[in-house]
DNA sequence: TGAAGTGACCGTAACGGTTCAGAACCAATT
DNA sequence: AATTGGTTCTGAACCGTTACGGTCACTTCA
């Protein structure tokens, strides 16, 4: 039977066609993928674990990317990719194990996600992007404290050293207003820990006490949190030269708000963002340019040929700052404000 | 053992904790989901094919927005969504076989697409999405002709009938340039053959030739593609005074053409889309907005709970006609041209 | 004291394929 | 006639789970 399906040159073609006509007859729908699943220990999908809703992914810019880039992986090899949903407000972790996939890549969720302790308990290859590197399994990212440090020297060397941050969700409870030190450091998300702290080393070494900086963190990742969160910001210290926002989207939300208060960019204040999606492009952002779209491909890559036998590996893609036109030296001393618009 | 991990009402604390605590010992991952399926036949997820590669999904953005609704429906049912690769080069059914879904959506395929022959044969709830009413399975979508017909009215009435056309791929080779009225007619894409069927009718209407007017194909749907159709239908007849694009993303390609040809829009052209993306709205675009979103998630909610005995449904959802600002009325005489620049 | 009732626990039969060993068959060689 | 080799075909084991019925001990009530 099952032979008649997938291995003609096994049987007689007349026998076949016999088998074949008998099943069409008996109304036989072919065979059934989950069985064959089981006896052959494939299952023909990868899994994606977000730490979003499953939505996010077609909203977020940068989320997209990294699916393109999957995706492609994925039909390279003649893969299912199967989204699954972890919403990420129940800690039920069902739909990890209900998954039936020949492996996962885990993007971007909080170290301390139940979703992804379930994940590595379940016995199949894995890799993690935009995580820290556990050891255990294979790891794609880049080098967001490297990249942000570079991004804050060409800050300082502008002349910047009275600056803001809005930042993207630390931890899994929704902290919508300022940061405290503590909670920098012990953040569980590590692209945002590590901007953060690049930024920090960054400043620091040129004098700057990173204590008082404010920094504002936002739950929910859309523009209109960039701009409330710059007008946190703003709003505490209206002297700051530098807005520093750990995402593009966050950025254009804060050059809206920006332009609400009549500030001009980058005269009046300078904007940054991160990630170099073509919105920001379009906008002439000053950001760090990461290639999402291979990040994507790469951790699909490295899930479809896992040897076993090899030890985890861990890629890290080269970025580059892009100097956009929403940067530049501050304006003469921060008390001509006072005559500002 | 099923019973320690599943219904612990089934058997005392005690020797759940014993059965944990061995299975744990042995190195026991879990239940198998793969098993699990094969008994409760019970996949957890449903299967999205589309005509284009899958990246393709991710690109688009009336797809990205089709796909965020179907995720929305999706995660509400906690239903894991899968991707299936269906390359539409090659005519490998395998991975619709492959799928291990307890049912289809299947999204603007062509009407002789294998693949969609493939999923109407398994035994599983399928819906239909941008595609002619099979009867057999439920089908979501608009009315495509109707709100491509009110389009064209509102063009007729601004004065237009010197008119040409830039569409997306009609059928499954490629043809990328002039369209016969044969193969508008025998298009196989329910969704552009209706478009230009709306549109033909319409301008037949009003007096217009339809045989006459140019109407140009491309394959791929990008701005690029966009923008070398409009060059392809302005090259053929200078003198047209509008240009109806199929879609944003064309419309958007062919607003750049004009620009680089030095014509005001819609001074000297006026130029139409379809669907109704972000991006046309920043454009100020004329056109037609469809619920994408919408269109996503009610044909998750249709697949979802569709009830074994119900007979097929089909739904419509309403569009809106949007004037933008990329239609005028036509320029005094054609002849006026030989002036400009 | 015995019958009936209640839970907790266990064993087994599908679910629907794939795979593989070996039976059956036929032809050719010794 | 018996052995060998090769091909086609058949049957059974297995994949890992869940559903279900049955056993068993223990309680309750007449």
């Amino acid at each position: 039977m099952s032979n008649a399906y997938n291995r003609p040159d096994q049987l007689s073609p007349e026998l076949r066609r016999r088998v074949l006509d008998t099943a069409r007859r008996l109304g036989y729908p072919g065979p059934d993928p989950v069985a064959r699943s089981l006896r052959t220990r494939k299952a023909g999908a990868v899994g994606l674990l977000l730490t979003e809703n499953l939505s996010y992914a077609f909203r977020d810019p940068a989320a997209i990317g990294f699916l393109e880039g999957l995706a492609l992986a994925c039909e390279d090899a003649g893969t299912g990719l199967l989204l699954v949903p972890a919403n990420p407000e129940r800690e039920d972790v069902a739909s990890v194990h209900r998954a039936g996939v020949d492996g996962f890549v885990v993007y971007s969720v909080p170290d301390d996600d139940p979703h992804l302790a379930a994940v590595l308990e379940r016995p199949v290859p894995t890799v993690v992007c935009d995580q820290p590197d556990l050891g255990t399994v294979d790891r794609v990212g880049i080098d967001d404290r490297g990249a942000m440090y570079e991004l804050a020297k060409h800050l300082i060397s502008l002349g910047h050293r009275r600056v803001g941050v809005v930042c993207m969700r630390l931890a899994r409870d929704r902290n919508d207003g300022f940061v405290t030190a503590e909670r920098q450091h012990a953040a569980h998300f590590h692209v945002q820990r590590n901007r953060l702290s690049g930024l920090a080393e960054a400043f620091s070494e040129a004098g700057v006490d990173w204590s008082q900086v404010p920094v504002v963190e936002r739950f929910d990742h859309n523009m209109a949190s960039g701009a409330s969160g710059a007008a946190q910001v703003l709003d505490k210290d209206p002297q700051i030269t530098a807005l520093v926002c750990t995402s593009d989207v966050l950025a254009l939300g804060a050059m809206t708000e920006a332009a609400r208060r009549g500030l001009r960019v980058p005269h009046d204040l300078t904007v940054t963002g991160f990630d170099g999606i073509r919105e920001a492009e379009a906008a002439g952002l000053t950001t760090v340019r990461q290639p999402v779209l291979e990040k994507g491909r790469a951790a699909g890559k490295l899930l479809l040929d896992s040897n076993e036998r090899s030890r985890p590996r861990s890629v890290n893609l080269a970025t580059e700052l892009i100097i956009g036109k929403t940067s530049a030296a501050p304006r003469g001393g921060a008390e001509e404000r006072w005559f500002g618009p």
